[in-house]
DNA sequence: ACATTAATTCAATAAATGTTGTATTATTGA
DNA sequence: TCAATAATACAACATTTATTGAATTAATGT
C-alpha cells in the first residue's frame, strides 16, 4: 500500500458513522449488506449513508455488487489488511519487529 | 481502545503531512525530535507543523517533553499499538482470527 | 403502463479543517 | 537587561467535509 492510499483509507475510517458502517460490513461477512439494512441498523439517513458508503468505496475499503434493485456492500478485507500492514510496518520502522511485519497483518481477512 | 479514541487517532493520521511527521518520529525512536528539526526535515512551516503536532498530541499519538527551550516530540508506541489492536480486532470480527488479534499488534512498540 | 421500492444525485447550507502572517511566551547567552 | 532562538497562539481566510431536503434513475411487481 502506498502513502496516499493509506491516508485515504485512514480518512475514510476517521468518522464515527463510517467506522460503524465498516464494522457492520465486517460483521456481516462475505454476504455484505444493503444500504437499506445498514440505514435501519445504524439509524442514519439514506442519502447521508449513501455519501459515506461512497467515501468508503472511493477509499477502496468496500466493494459494491448490484443484485436486482439492491446493492450489496462488502468490506474489502484485502484492502483493510493492506492498511494494517502499512501501519504495522511504519509503526515499527527503526524498531525490532520489521521481520514480523508481514506476518502480523490479518491473514484471514 | 474505545471507538472515539480510534476515530481520533485515525483522523490524526489521515493527513499526508501528519502521517509523515508521525513516521519521522517513529524512525527517530525514543530520543524524539524537536519541531525545528522536523520542520527542516519535512519542509513545513513552523506554525503549520505546530498545529499538526498539536493534533497528533491531542489524539494521543505523540508525547511532549520540554528540555530547555526545545520540545521533544516522541511517537507514543503504546497508543499506536492500541490503534492497531482495535483495527485488527474489528477487521476480523466475525472472522476466524479473533484468537490471534492480541498477538498481532506490534509488540515491540 | 403504473405505482412502489432501492438507491443515488444534486444544490444549498452548515460545520470542521488547514494555512498563512503576525504577535506572544519563554528560555538562553552575551 | 537585551537580543536571539524555540515554539506556540491567535485571527483571518480558504478549503474541505458533512448534512438535509428535493429530485432523479432504475428495477420490480401488479
Amino acid at each position: 500500500m502506498k502513502e496516499d492510499q493509506a491516508v485515504s483509507a485512514l480518512g475514510a475510517l476517521a468518522h464515527t458513522q463510517r467506522l460503524r458502517v465498516f464494522r457492520a460490513l465486517v460483521v456481516a461477512g462475505p454476504e455484505g449488506l444493503t444500504p437499506s439494512v445498514l440505514a435501519d441498523q445504524l439509524d442514519v439517513a439514506r442519502n447521508t449513508l449513501s455519501f459515506h458508503l461512497k467515501e468508503l468505496a472511493h477509499a477502496g475499503l468496500v466493494t459494491i455488487e448490484q443484485q436486482g434493485r439492491n446493492l450489496f456492500y462488502r468490506a474489502d478485507f484485502a484492502h483493510m489488511n493492506g492498511l494494517l500492514g502499512y501501519l504495522t510496518e511504519h509503526c515499527c520502522q527503526g524498531g525490532v519487529c520489521e521481520a514480523n511485519a508481514t506476518s502480523r497483518a490479518c491473514t484471514s481477512c
